[in-house]
DNA sequence: CTGTTAGCGCCTTCAA
DNA sequence: TTGAAGGCGCTAACAG
């Protein structure tokens, strides 16, 4: 149905590999026959096979994004979805393409796709979460020197490349933040040891809080679940210390629409006794009572940055890329500062 | 580097058509051939190149989801991304993978771009957003016979086929509610008349309300952008009325934000003096004061539902798929009804 | 049951 | 500047 190379040459009265010249934009062609030839592609309306091309070229333009795509995910997890939108606009404008490769959530299958996949030669290269890389994957990976970027750095040492946003930094944005409004007793809620970016912001916390001379307190340190009543019952406790916090750093905005529900039954008032900061700067932030002051990460062009580095293996797969993006900035509202008046 | 067909059949000491058939589990091939086969297979690591197999079977088991992925659309639009993982699951399960078609803004250029996908074989269908389908795109799919699914019925009126959810049966779910807790003055709030999902919903919205034996009134309905204070603003106009209504149906969850603030401020009550329902479960409709009553729409299980037709219109590209899903319904929560005590 | 052969559509030397 | 020819890796008749 659609032309082939053979059918531009016979119009063009032509043989195919002049066509694949001209295509190809290599000169030596005299200009009566290549607008003869570019003439007869666009009658044709022809553009060449891509598998065909892929097959000789040793080389698909596609790029692998290898994460998990379940169920409620994007509501969970928009970050996740900023990242893929960011690299696929990259790698468009060198006239890539960017596949899903939907990962199991067995790890044994998970690994059995992404060997597939390279095997294959489906793609180029892939941008894998972090989370999902292991051991066995490393191997496959450095063994056929395929072009990867892991999206967050990978739980375990590894001479994979990686691309991470600084999470301890973002945690000294909010304390420096904090601290310039005269707190000094800040606590820290929400988020679970098993989460490496909950480790990661943790860390910064309390860095941030000794370059500032103030000591941690263990018990102004509160992991806790996304679930309403737990964060209620756990932020309580921490107000009714003997010496509660002035100020609390939130995990995320979840956590903090319930901080805020917890301080309100005490009838203290945001910013006035307690003030607060959280990570993420979803839609809602801004529409909460108070509006939520935020460390907020541009994912977006995290994506951007691991679509380039990609690229840039792609050219030359040796090359190792290990890199802390610092995206983070604050984004400052009502929780911390009255600015508005309602 | 990689193994291809031919250093199996070596190893195996056959024929490469042998390799082949057994690959495909064609028997007709001996136990024990069968079997040295499948072992050099295994030992060389052996997966067929996906560009050969696709040039000779005229088929890259692939599918392009085509719609814009721009910065910061994941947090405006999760449910997009829902749709994408429910395909995306669905299309795994029969081998095919999905690649994005970051389409561009522009529409002459985002044509372009769906042309040359089609043309050049990249993908064996499309999944692609309703919103950005013009008539040329559908002469284009139309003339090609080329499988398609457009999420989100077109604004024209096209032998393409589409999948929808039903808006209008959202809106009556949402009102048959508020009627049934006795309520009979009832605003629609947000949206805006250019937004193909807002007249459905306006349709269903009216629709219901004379099923109930209520009549619209016209000042009951108010269109505003996501804009907190022009939200407010207009909530509060409606608050005013000589006849305000006793009960809110609000576009999405995020006005719904701005229109409990504006309640507050008239110092009445949720649900006891006004209901608030909307649609859309975000992650934070039962985090906020009061926790919000949705309809909800099970938009994973939409793309599940696409990606199904999708795979039936390659079986059988001239059959014509245009099917309204409806797969809305109530989650009940305190701002219409009270049930935890906090 | 197995091997030979002819492509799929294109790119790329190598001659002319 | 152009054309002929030989693959890329695989499948699918067609013989044997």
């Amino acid at each position: 149905m659609a032309a082939t190379i053979k059918d531009v040459a016979k119009k063009a009265n032509v043989s195919i590999s002049t066509v694949s010249r001209v295509l190809s934009n290599q000169m030596h062609v005299s200009s009566s026959t290549y607008k003869r030839i570019q003439d007869a592609v666009a009658e044709l309306n022809y553009i060449p096979n891509s598998s065909a091309v892929s097959l000789v070229k040793k080389s698909s333009t596609t790029v692998l994004y290898a994460d998990s795509f379940y169920k409620g995910r994007p509501y969970e997890n928009p970050h996740m979805f900023d990242i893929i939108s960011g690299s696929s606009h990259e790698l468009r404008k060198k006239g890539y393409f960017l596949g899903l490769l939907d990962l199991d959530c067995s790890k044994e299958k998970a690994e059995e796709q992404i060997i597939n996949a390279i095997q294959s030669k489906k793609a180029d290269g892939i941008l894998i979460n972090g989370y999902y890389v292991t051991p066995a994957i490393e191997k496959i990976l450095l063994a056929t020197d395929f072009p990867h970027i892991c999206i967050g750095k990978p739980s375990f040492d590894s001479m994979l490349s990686w691309i991470d946003t600084n999470h301890s930094l973002s945690s000294n944005l909010a304390i420096t933040h904090l601290v310039s409004l005269g707190h000094k007793k800040i606590a820290f809620v929400g988020g679970s040891d098993k989460d490496n970016i909950y480790r990661d912001r943790f860390l910064g916390y309390r860095l941030s809080l000794e370059r500032n001379n103030l000591s941690p307190r263990d018990a102004y340190v509160i992991p806790t679940s996304c679930n309403l009543e737990e964060i209620i019952q756990h932020t309580t406790e921490l107000l009714r210390l003997p010496e509660p916090p002035d100020s609390i750093l939130c995990f995320n905005s979840l956590i903090a629409v319930g901080v805020i529900q917890a301080i309100r039954q005490f009838h203290l008032r945001i910013p006035e006794d307690i003030s607060i900061v959280s990570f993420d700067n979803y839609p809602y932030a801004p529409l909460i009572t108070p509006s939520l002051t935020v460390v907020d990460i541009d994912m977006y062009s995290l994506g951007t940055r691991a679509g380039a580095s990609l690229l840039k293996k792609i050219q030359n797969p040796e090359m190792l890329i290990q890199t802390y993006t610092a995206l983070p900035h604050l984004i400052q509202r009502d929780s911390t500062v009255l600015h508005s008046e309602t």
